[in-house]
DNA sequence: CAAGGGGTCACCCCCTTC
DNA sequence: GAAGGGGGTGACCCCTTG
């Protein structure tokens, strides 16, 4: 009878854990269950295909319970070929045997219902087994009752059956059913993602023991576990974060202490990977990097070390004899250095390092030269008690010269200092572009990876040279292979992030407009750089990431718990004349207003702000708004794509003094981006959109450079504008205080 | 009309913010209003007084809304003397006229029903006011509806009406009535006490900006502030954490920066307090202490200067010439320092640091000499590149001479290294009570606070020196001032706490025989010691703590939020015949077992822990025991306490050789702590009996020892014991490794 | 039983995107 | 509008421990 069987490869494993059962009450249409590898654009749904057989054929999917051998379960599959019975059913053939079950929402019966719809399921499959004279109806009662008190409502798994179409042409034919992976509500307490949110370090002794604060979505504190592990071909490593329960807080955060790294010798930071896992289920969160450091004596053993007979520095002891008494100098300008008192530290300086902290480049050059003629070179690489070798030392002291010869000399650029720092990650802290220049330029292959590597507080040197307001540095640093839209380790912040939440606004600008950041981004919370602006209060960052098409309408990760009957909002309700007094008592059922989610307008935090939030927003959600907001025209500032093409032509035609145009903006801070391009006119307009700028600003600039021609095709443009609008201006938030408060009490104090 | 009023010192403030309100399905008596003053043994109740008279009279409760003016609500109260309208009347006098209303629990309408009783309320309202016949119908079911749609559920007050006995003896003349605080709705979901469980810093740069990892209870992000603050005489002072709603992890965790102290320029840490507090509500959290620390000079910032001339080291040239060229030595022996190659450091030792460092105790004398004839004291406190004075030094290097010179020479014992620790901090890590006593004796009138003082990591020396297993130290540090149950501030941990967790035995006993230590402090997550014993799976531990009398029924603050419904147990459920369907329905509701709660047994690691942690628990929540276990005897592990004064007796009529007897028991080490006492045998035994050791380890030591007396006389009372129990020798757990895993996963790696 | 809790079912919303 | 998600919570049901 059986002629073919069921494929393997169907989409049964479904989404993580999660799917959510819907009650009938809450109505149809929320969303069929997906297939295993469904995406967010491309969606796939739960698939059977009949192997070896060619004809009609019907595929019927039925809901079962998750324990073996598998039963009728009480919940109902519904959707669009959906029976009354739960089940569904979809003709499939000649040629393609493949059953693709499209839109099946899972029905969640109510405990109180459970054995009635038990029972009338028993009662349907024993007619078909028996036919339809043999029921037991008490027989039918009791076994329902004694399912529906074992049966788990948060777990279903799906059956599908395929009937063959017979000589008659009815699918009576049945085959051997399958029966894919359980499927858990995801509404259900113990079922739910797991996630690394927040890690207060990211890096730590590689002997372990280092305590970190951990933020993740609900876990629970009996079944969970911190995974560091490392794959590599011979198998990898893999070690576990020490804690007990009560270190896990409240579900959300876990206190732990970091596991050794399988090898304590080691000479360079090493990365890992660290997943939060349950030990039921077995599975694991994504994971997070975290950096393992060299062991570093312990400042007590080195002072009782000192107790024994000093070691000696023979290494740079240089040329020859000297020995006691004279402070320094034998061969060479050494003799230099102060040598009044001076005491041995921990680790000292070397002579090299001394030679750069004085800037002393004669003395540098020759102590090179002395050392690479007498095979020390690894001298060049020594690090003081700050771990920082003389080429960290050239880098901080700005000193390109010194950094071009010790990089010619050998120097290894991949070493770090106390904070993980390599020079790289100096240069671009210091906003240095002349010595970041060489240090990349001498990176090679070998080093290449060290321009998105991160520091021990996880930041690559983009981020780094965000902080100090180094357009340049970003520059070269993505032209030398850094990845502008890398995130920093411990919250997922990238490079743009770090701009909007420093409120550089030109920084921000650069990113996106000339190095493609990607001004949607999220950090590990879902946050994009518009939601930090929000909450910032800027409204001119705001208006410039929505111009640069940043997304207004992402939610972030985190859940708005609360809500108020907030009492200011009470003398809207217009007191209404109700008839019936049902009518009215579910009137009164909800009388609070709800937030809306957790959008960048949720944050917001000064009028400004909401309102260029506001503009596009459905018009139920602008709680927030203020009375007389026309939201026309917000975007863009008035100065539309066409207008500014236009613009540009009209005022290339004669030799254009655009740089004191841009003078007159104020927009002078810009310019050197794009002074060697082609069409600087242009890209100075474009930032002065993106920016948000007033026209009226760029009217008046032009009009005082007696540029009247332009002048005159922004006034058209604005009168024709201003049937709509009138005060896109003030509304665009440009020209205002980067930052403005309307609670002032949790500001920066 | 109106002879008296109602006293105001009545008890109408509610333990902090919550009590829950019930609805009809949860049946009566679950607890009743608290009064303002109510503690867990406690009780008292609302209570209102009439002054100014005597007589009977009538007092009235009723519930009415938090707004102004005060409507009727339409919740109810139910209780004791309560009506059927949902008020309470309490008959007073003629001489004591105190109403204390004990018992008034507040029934939650169901919205639906919120119209309809208002309807009722309003009615008998107006009833009273105007008379039978004036009703008004319609009106009032109008403003039934408009009073329900603004009434907040979640907030009620008391209103306390009086009524004085008229000349008929009917309570008629009513008082002014008096209007309590608002009481919320604790199941509410935004009333819940703020609370700081953890930090992952207690200390940070006096110039701010510190990013912190708070663990905390249920807040909202929009309705938080971090409050650091300090108190004094003129005003004191408060600034706010800074951090956005996103830095807020789902209502349990913020990440927030520290705000800069008011001054920059402290000397010594300073430590303040911080709290959480609700914007709206503008009630806070528990304080926790957090100590800024004096800025230190950034390292570049140094190095930038050391560009410039470098500075001289006057004050401690000593007398005369030397000046340049020759490496130290001018005044006396300090020819002995090294004179190779030596480079000057960020920050130098000085010559008293080296000498120390040295152990050249006549370099020091001579030194220290010199500095006081010289009037240079202050060169005594200078502090080196780790921020340890000589003083550090002399402690860290365990100079017990050295120490006592530099104090009787004026050295300061408050300064702290860059770990914020003191001398004593570090006399105490050390376990080095040679150099603890003088340290101790020094610290005068001026400086006694030291001994209580925490370090940057929150712990006093007291919890530093249970880390080293110092029990002489700990009993010096207490005789010194130290306070035995201070908690260490990041987690609450006592000493107790330390000692456990680090499953130091001995320790552990000395503090808790000895120095009195608390059993049963709770950290601020609300774990006692026996709750880390437990999840550590020490039964020695476990029973040490229950026979000094550790509770074993104390819930931590943790809840345990996930119930399974376990595989392995539904075999118990026999197949019930059930007739009818409704009762089927209710018996298979609730399939499930809940866990029951968050006391040590709840964590308890292995077996043997559960059994001394079940031994007398309600025979309900033994889910944990295993099927034989026989819970008797297990405390006090057989020698309970008249057997041991009878063997003490028995014991001391020769002259008993306790110390041999100690070591026959492996006791050797606890002896130190009672050699001196009048009575060693009898505190030997009763630290074997603490500590849980087996009868028979007992008997066989004193039968090696000849002691046969004693010998007769356990073996008597085990013979009697026998009857009841065979194998408490293996249940008191006693003798097997200190630590026990069943489920590896968890454990130190 | 009283006196306190915790948990969760069922339902009600909200929001985006098409 | 429907489809496709999600959060919040009212009402109720439990569970402990004296």
């Amino acid at each position: 009878m059986q002629i073919s069987q069921f494929c393997k490869n169907v989409c049964f494993v479904f989404y993580q854990r999660g799917f959510r059962f819907r009650y009938e009450c809450e109505g149809p249409s929320h969303g069929g269950l997906p297939g295993a590898s469904s995406e967010k654009n491309r969606r796939t749904y739960p698939t059977v295909k009949i192997n070896n057989y060619v004809g009609h054929a019907r595929v019927e999917v039925q809901l079962v319970t998750h324990t073996d051998p598998p039963r009728v379960h009480a919940h109902s599959l519904v959707g669009r070929h959906c029976t009354e019975k739960g089940t569904c059913t979809l003709d499939v053939g000649p040629n393609d045997l493949t059953a693709s079950f499209s839109n099946l929402g899972i029905l969640h019966v109510t405990k109180k219902g459970v054995v009635e719809i038990l029972h009338k399921r028993l009662k349907d499959e024993k007619k078909r087994q028996k036919g339809p004279h043999n029921l037991e109806e008490s027989a039918c009662l009791k076994e329902a009752k004694e399912l529906g008190k074992v049966m788990d409502l948060n777990i279903v798994r799906l059956k599908f059956t395929a009937y063959l179409q017979d000589s008659n042409g009815g699918f009576t034919r049945a085959l051997k059913p399958v029966v894919s992976n359980p499927i858990y509500d995801s509404k259900s307490p113990n079922a739910s993602n797991l996630k690394i949110s927040r890690m207060d370090k990211t890096c730590g002794s590689v002997l372990g023991g280092d305590e970190i604060f951990l933020l993740c979505d609900k876990v629970q504190k009996d079944d969970i576990e911190i995974r560091f592990y490392e794959e590599d071909e011979e198998g990898g490593w893999e070690a576990f974060g020490d804690f007990s329960p009560t270190d896990v807080h409240k579900q959300y955060a876990i206190v732990f202490k970091t596991p050794p790294y399988h090898s304590t010798e080691i000479e360079r930071p090493v990365t890992v990977f660290l997943q939060l896992k349950r030990k039921k289920a077995g599975d694991s969160s994504d994971p997070k990097q975290f950096t393992y450091i060299p062991q570093v004596q312990d400042k007590e053993e080195v002072l009782r070390k000192k107790q024994k007979p000093l070691p000696h520095y023979e290494p740079w002891r240089g040329g020859g004899g000297g020995g006691r008494g004279g402070g320094a100098g034998d061969g060479g300008n050494l003799t230099y250095f102060d040598s009044g008192l001076m005491w041995r530290c921990s680790l000292p300086h070397s002579p090299l390092h001394l030679a750069i902290i004085h800037q002393q480049t004669g003395v540098i050059q020759q102590l090179i030269h002395t050392l690479l003629s007498s095979q020390q070179q690894n001298i060049l690489n020594t690090a003081n008690h700050l771990r920082q070798t003389p080429l960290h030392l050239a880098v901080i002291t700005r000193q390109v010269k010194v950094v071009e010869v010790l990089l010619r000399a050998g120097a290894d650029p991949s070493l770090v200092d106390k904070d993980g720092r390599s020079p790289l990650h100096l240069a671009a802290l210091a906003g240095d572009n002349a010595t970041l220049r060489p240090l990349l330029a001498h990176l090679g292959e070998r080093h290449a990876h060290l321009v998105n590597t991160p520091d021990y507080h996880g930041l690559h040197p983009l981020h780094l040279a965000v902080r100090r307001d180094g357009e340049r540095c970003l520059r070269l640093l993505v032209e030398g292979g850094a990845k502008i839209n890398a995130p920093e380790q411990k919250s997922g912040n990238t490079a743009l992030h770090l701009a909007v939440r420093e409120n550089l606004f030109k920084v921000a600008c650069t990113l996106i407009t000339e190095l493609k950041a990607d001004v949607n981004a999220c950090t590990f919370g879902g946050n994009t750089p518009l939601h930090l602006a929000a909450s910032l209060g800027s409204p001119t960052l705001c208006s410039m990431l929505i111009a640069a098409g940043a997304d207004k309408n992402i939610e972030n990760d985190e859940p708005l718990f609360f809500s108020y009957s907030s009492d200011e909002e009470k003398d809207e309700d217009e007191p209404e004349e109700v008839r019936e007094p049902e009518a009215a008592a579910s009137q009164t059922i909800n009388p609070r207003k709800r937030p809306a989610g957790h959008t960048p307008l949720d944050l917001a935090k000064c009028q400004k702000v909401r309102n260029l939030l506001n503009s596009r927003q459905s018009p139920k959600s602008s709680r927030h708004c203020s009375k007389r907001i026309k939201p026309s025209k917000v975007e863009g500032s008035g100065l539309d794509e066409e207008t500014l093409s236009r613009l540009v032509e009209v005022l290339s035609v004669g030799d254009v003094p655009w740089r004191k145009l841009a003078e007159k903006l104020g927009m002078m801070t810009l310019t050197h981006l794009y002074q060697d391009s082609p069409t600087p006119c242009h890209h100075l307009l474009q930032h002065y959109k993106l920016g948000g700028g007033p026209v009226e600003g760029l009217v008046e600039a032009l009009q005082s450079l007696g540029l009247s021609e332009g002048v005159r095709l922004l006034r058209n443009n604005e009168l024709r504008d201003d049937k709509h609008s009138t005060d896109a201006t003030v509304d665009s938030g440009f020209g205002s205080q980067p930052m403005e408060e309307e609670e002032p009490s949790v500001a920066n104090q």
